[in-house]
DNA sequence: GTAAATCTTTACCAGTTGGTAGTTTCCCGG
DNA sequence: CCGGGAAACTACCAACTGGTAAAGATTTAC
């Protein structure tokens, strides 16, 4: 409460605002007042993602998302409208990256290697952002209120397109056939519960978390099951690790 | 834990002639005070389990659970002394209906049936009762601040079991080895995806709800996916649907 | 029939929630 | 130096939270 006060996060500190693509501006040293202000959304955003995460919509309060920034509840309010609306844009940004992630099966690859990157990406998102999809999974255990026309209308057409490919392998012979939407379903299953489930996972391997050997062992033991279940030669490029 | 009761101690109950005087039509046509009381818990418990699962610890409320059963909020706090008691009577249920799961994998037989029934049963529960685990991984998402014991207590002497059993099939030259405990932690997640995800696969398969036909391919998928990442004939029983 | 145990309801409480309104402080450009 | 807008804080609110205390109603045992 006392030091809070005057002890603002020092937003652009660490954080390098991607500006990789963007016209490298006189910026870097003196952040213009847009700029701030974007930061500090941002952060708020991490923030409300990782209680949102762990608590859930109904056990986060914006008092205790503003306590752990420093920020007062109001000062939050000044920032995103309503508790409702800082929700959505988490979770808006929570699919855009988990769609991001998907494209990769699309890539015109053998079987074998585009499914090793695909299950490598996922996993390598649960490992490095754990939150979002915690904060997705939620939602749709609730039934997805507020964000079911989102997965139909985002995430639906990504699906189609790899079970679509999936379907060809099977036409040329190059995977044994299944119900394909199902498998992707096993294998977002799979991946993600190396981020919801992680905290189970670390408890029972008697770590306080899961670390990289972990991560390793369950892409290995992924890879094996999906390739194998597809009958593909887990041959070509065996030892990756 | 699980003797938590928050009522007395029901002093009549021992007094009462052990049934040898009343046959069994008393306690179908005209309930016991205890086995009202028992079946009042009851249905509680499993009202509690549902909007615990879909709104999580912090989204629910003592007022909303005792709105469905068309009781007040103080009429609850009597049958169970807190909202946290609640909680963790509903978490411990979950709990024990999920270890009794898992006890299929150590019967002796040989490794592709055994696996088979433990997929089939674990996807049983994920469909017959699927409140029960979006309950526990809410509670494993929240960092499991109130069951961490009893997941190390209860789940991890089972685990291991199934490990060793895995181990010594290995051993034996019947599955390919891996590492085990991932393999379980992929299980668990599949299946269970079709309890926690379910509104997610139902909505991309464009129906209200999950069906037969999909537990029969999440079977089949599963199955092919294990026993073929485990280089296990899946020959024998090969059309069973 | 009556007393005791059980069940149910009412009244009340302090703390927290999300949210609004208004005011003050700060910063930056001119 | 100053004006204006962005940022931050104060005061306040109605609704709701879990929880307690106590009174009223209903069975049930004797």
């Amino acid at each position: 409460m006392t030091a809070a006060r005057n002890a603002p996060p020092t937003p652009q500190a660490a954080r390098r605002p991607a500006g990789a693509a963007t016209p490298a501006r006189t910026s870097a040293a003196q952040p213009t007042r847009l700029e701030r202000r974007r930061d500090k959304e941002q952060a708020i955003l991490k923030e409300a993602e990782a209680q949102f995460a762990r608590s859930g919509y109904g056990g986060t309060s914006l008092e205790g998302i503003g306590a752990a920034l420093g920020l007062s509840r109001h000062h939050l309010l000044y920032y995103f409208p309503s508790k409702d609306a800082l929700y959505r844009r988490v979770i808006d940004d929570v699919v855009t990256q988990w769609l991001e992630g998907m494209g990769t099966l699309a890539a015109g690859d053998a079987p074998a290697s585009a499914l090793r990157r695909y299950i490598a990406a996922k996993l390598r998102s649960s490992a490095e952002r754990p939150e979002g999809t915690s904060v997705f999974t939620q939602e749709v255990m609730a039934g997805a209120p507020r964000y079911a026309g989102a997965i139909v209308e985002r995430v639906l057409p990504v699906l189609q397109a790899d079970v679509r490919l999936f379907e060809r392998w099977a036409r040329d012979g190059r995977v044994r056939r299944l119900p394909f939407a199902h498998l992707m379903f096993v294998l977002w299953a799979a991946t993600q519960a190396y981020a919801d489930l992680a905290p189970q996972f670390a408890l029972l391997l008697g770590k306080p978390r899961l670390d990289e050997a972990d991560f390793a062992a369950a892409q290995q033991v992924i890879e094996a099951l999906v390739l194998g279940g597809l009958g593909v030669r887990a041959s070509a490029g065996r030892n990756r690790a």
